[in-house]
RNA sequence: GGCAUCGUGGCCGAGUGGCUAGGCAAGGCUCUGCAAAAGCUUGUACAGCGGUUCGAAUCCGCUCGAUGCCUCCA
């Protein structure tokens, strides 16, 4: 039986604003659509915390059982610069000021955005869809919404007509915006504008002569409105209506109302059952933005080579950081919230390193049962990590007192909290061990036991100056030795 | 200006009517040759002002402050 039978996921539906229980469409299937990057620049940590996010609730949902479809775009046309007339397309853009072929962009941003997932330990997605391959769904939705009269043709760009579509529909449920309200606080109409409202936008834009990408289409050479691919290549592959959709919450307006009126405009119904949307992460309080600044590449963090950070911080480290905040909550990115991160981090990691080796008992003196349901009832309560790092972190305690002997464990219940453990650290957390097996490491610590030996014998022979000697000088070298009622052990940091 | 969200102990962050997470830091104790590590333990926080209630950090109102969206953004 599949673990999801036997719990009840909860999941906060930014459209209802509630906590809905979860029901896929069909049983045992799930489909997610989460919007991917814009590859005109390198992937910064505000942008790898959403798809973080969504990405333990792959894996989340993927360990209760479900097997998942799980599409994330690449968006490599049609992301204007802003709204404007005149509006450029962001990879068109970047390829112009740099002087590339803007495939070549995409290539090179495409390929630093999957290296720096690889390293926080992200699972590939399903589908990673392009918007460039599938200009020709989007030409047909194109065409349906024309014949519906949701949309008009104008020098060969097509816009959607949102006064039209709120007629029958209502544009601004997800964002809890009123039409009136926007039109109210829209600036005056630029002269120039070709659209009939501020408030439509574009499906397709015509391409001027200079401009570089470009496709033939009904209406003349042109390039696809930005919110036009998601309904294109989520229908395509999840169908009509999908389970779940995930964004930043920046996304919320205008590009995920945008994405509800085309599907309901060509499909007649709304789209996704359960909306999600991962909150921002900030920095010095401000959001992380390329526009503003405001941000830290992860790259910087991995190597340190930043201003913001006193030292270097491993992927896992940053990955168990935002972790510790629920992902519907704004986290301030510090130095010292890293600092505190890490020595928590290595905490649980040296737990779970030492659970193999505990002793066995008659009986147990904590309830692994219980406490194995704890952690999943933070989980099903729409992903509550910060919650399941709490209960890990009883387990840590419960593990260091089994090791010191003040508890017992029984056979049955070590393999229990040790599975459970691995499980939610390694496959839902995708937290990775670190240091794990490699040559390097394996020479490392035979030369350390090495010397823990030496010390062992001097400390017998009540030469204190020379074990401490091995001691200090081995910490100044990041190795940090732990004497437990079992020997020695030690700790790189 | 409009629409939202939020304001929790030294720091980071859960919780959303009574039982009041967790991590880091700090003090005390145990262990130790001394440390470190580990364990035990202490600290009683919810922006301010009113209101509802037997009881509110949690609900309502107002004030102040912060952030986000309203134009591209994960």
């Amino acid at each position: 039986m599949p673990l999801y039978q036997s719990q009840s996921l909860q999941i906060y539906n930014s459209l209802s604003g509630k906590k809905e229980p979860f029901e896929p469409l069909n049983e045992g299937y799930v489909g997610m659509y989460v919007c991917g990057p814009t590859v005109y620049s390198n992937v910064h940590l505000g942008n790898c915390r959403t798809f973080m996010s969504f990405d333990m609730i792959f894996r989340y949902l993927r360990h209760l059982g479900y097997k998942v479809r799980y599409v994330r775009n690449i968006t490599d046309a049609g992301h204007l610069v802003d709204d404007a007339e005149d509006g450029e397309d962001k990879i068109a853009k970047k390829a112009r000021l740099e002087k590339l072929e803007p495939m070549e962009v995409v290539q090179r941003y495409t390929v630093d955005f999957h290296t720096i997932l690889e390293k926080f330990n992200f699972l590939p997605p399903s589908i990673e869809p392009t918007a460039t391959g599938h200009i020709i769904e989007q030409i047909e939705i194109i065409k349906v919404i024309l014949e519906k009269g949701l949309a008009y043709e104008i020098n060969g760009s097509v816009y959607f007509d949102v006064a039209k579509f709120n007629e029958h529909h209502s544009y601004g449920k997800l964002s809890g915006r009123k039409l009136e309200d926007m039109i109210a606080n829209t600036r005056e109409l630029n002269a120039q504008d070709e659209k009939k409202s501020p408030q439509d936008f574009a499906l397709w834009k015509k391409a001027e002569p200079q401009h570089i990408m470009r496709w033939p289409s009904p209406w003349g050479d042109g390039f696809p409105g930005w919110h036009l691919e998601c309904t294109a290549m989520s229908t395509k592959y999840l169908g009509e209506t999908f389970d779940i959709h995930g964004g930043g919450m920046d996304l919320k307006f205008p590009h995920h109302e945008c994405e509800i009126a085309q599907a309901e405009a060509s499909y007649g119904h709304s789209p996704v059952r359960y909306w999600m949307h991962a909150n921002m992460l900030t920095m010095n309080g401000k959001k992380m933005a390329k526009s503003t600044g405001n941000n830290i590449l992860p790259g910087e963090i991995f190597t340190g080579e930043n201003s913001i950070l006193s030292k270097a911080f491993a992927p896992s480290v940053v990955r168990f950081f935002m972790m510790q905040a629920h992902y519907t909550s704004i986290l301030d990115l510090s130095n010292d919230a890293l600092l505190a991160s890490e020595k928590g981090y290595n905490r649980l990691m040296e737990a779970v390193d030492t659970l193999g080796s505990l002793e066995t008992a008659s009986k147990s003196d904590f309830d692994v049962t219980v406490w194995k349901q704890q952690c999943y009832d933070a989980m099903n309560d729409d992903f509550n990590t910060p919650i399941l790092i709490a209960h890990l972190f009883e387990a840590v305690k419960h593990i260091n007192l089994i090791k010191e002997g003040s508890e017992g464990i029984s056979a049955t219940d070590k393999e229990l909290l040790k599975d459970t453990m691995e499980a939610f650290v390694f496959d839902v957390l995708g937290l990775e061990r670190k240091g794990d097996g490699t040559d390097d490491s394996n020479m490392l610590s035979g030369v350390v036991e090495l010397l823990i030996q030496l010390r062992m014998e001097a400390r017998a022979n009540k030469d204190f100056a020379t074990s401490d000697k091995i001691r200090d000088q081995l910490a100044a070298l990041g190795i940090q030795l732990k004497d437990g009622k079992e020997g020695t052990t030690f700790t790189v940091s």
